[in-house]
DNA sequence: TCATAAAGTGACCAATAGTCAGTAAGATAT
DNA sequence: ATATCTTACTGACTATTGGTCACTTTATGA
């Protein structure tokens, strides 16, 4: 059995290698830019081998894009595991979000790419272990935030007759939807000269946005 | 000048022929498994030509997108050309977008596309006229929001101390989020079990929205 | 009728994702 | 120690497709 224990981990060792690469180039050129020759050749392995650890390119990036999920998932996990009001819990998590943006500009860039494009891309990684690594967590953060309204709803700093899994969806798409803005807005497309103008800045809008969604979830009296 | 005008309508309508077909394989095919090849052949052209009208590929695929673009464009000018308060205004505007994603799930398609894609897989494509004229129109549609905005805050429907761009921009990010949420739902990816069992769907996730935007943006007493 | 310009053509090129017949390393059996 | 078998690895090769360009066709006008 050690042998085989061996082989394993050896197996293993050699798959973070691969990914190590290819974060490198990705990370260096960007997704677009990368050729599976060049990630090779970083790895100091044969294209050929590459295609023994990952059935595609889109399998192969998607590793790297799990690696920056399970940051997000790990802060976010900690942030709620502190004690605080529901509404608290909601806005420690979309700060969440903006955080990773900002610490982890790569991976967030990985994020943006995944969490946007059409699935019908993605149609050949769909059964992968990796594709299901990350739809796994996906579905972790969603329940974290559908557990947050809950207890919104519980001590009282969320309307009551709200359902917290329409809720959440709400939160996940309208931070989303900021984030993708916001990136547009950094990346100085978009009509930035007015909103230069009129005093937006990323700053200001998160700020809204959060004044926004306390606003719409509080109770109505 | 006669020859040079009838030239220039030639021309127009050729290019016009050149995104019909291309339009049809792109809504047959979905975007990423069109081939300029058979978009030549089925707009009965050379291959060579299509880069006498077109600059790239994805300049092509942008001028159906413009069209759908234009649609949308005009279905918000018309609801917003009808009088009402400004909070309906913003109703009726985030409204647009959703039915123009159910009328015209194909232009949709390539709305969510485009409008999540990263810039610099369209570097190329900045310069163009097609790009320029896309642009526009992003400007416009969020100009109109602004200006609902500032109604809504002249008539008191909207809490007045909020920067009417800033709003603008919550509006177009939540709604861009909520649309990208509602398509996953609707292709079956994303924790959809337990949505249906939470009683959750499209029509009361859009239900839920507008009732937060409502309230998030109503004066303070 | 011929010269010039504009429009159009399609064989060709370049880039690159993915394959597969063959090789090397090393474990196992004799 | 040798032969055999298994597993991992290799890299030349194929297939696909976006884009190019030297050449042809068509139309205009002198």
């Amino acid at each position: 059995m050690s042998v085989k224990e061996r082989r394993e981990q050896e197996k293993k060792h050699r798959r973070e290698q691969i990914i190590n690469a290819a974060e490198k180039v990705v990370f260096e050129k960007g997704i677009e830019h990368v050729r599976m020759d060049e990630v090779a050749e970083i790895a100091q392995v044969s294209k050929g081998t590459l295609y023994l650890y990952f059935k595609s390119k889109m399998e192969l990036a998607l590793a790297i894009h799990l690696r920056g999920l399970k940051i997000l998932l790990k802060q976010i996990a900690s942030e709620l595991s502190k004690p605080g009001k529901g509404i608290e819990l909601i806005q420690r998590m979309s700060r969440c979000f903006f955080e990773f943006a900002e610490e982890h500009p790569h991976y967030f860039k990985l994020f943006v790419y995944y969490e946007t494009i059409g699935i019908d891309i993605m149609q050949d990684v769909m059964d992968t272990s990796t594709m299901a690594e990350c739809n796994k967590i996906g579905d972790e953060v969603f329940y974290y935030i559908v557990r947050a309204v809950q207890v919104g709803i519980q001590d009282g700093t969320i309307e009551n007759s709200f359902n917290p899994h329409n809720v959440a969806l709400q939160i996940m798409g309208s931070t989303r939807g900021l984030v993708q803005v916001s990136q547009f807005y950094e990346q100085g497309i978009f009509i930035s000269p007015a909103l230069s103008e009129a005093n937006v800045d990323i700053e200001s809008m998160f700020d809204l946005y959060f004044k926004l969604i306390i606003k719409s979830l509080r109770p109505e009296k």
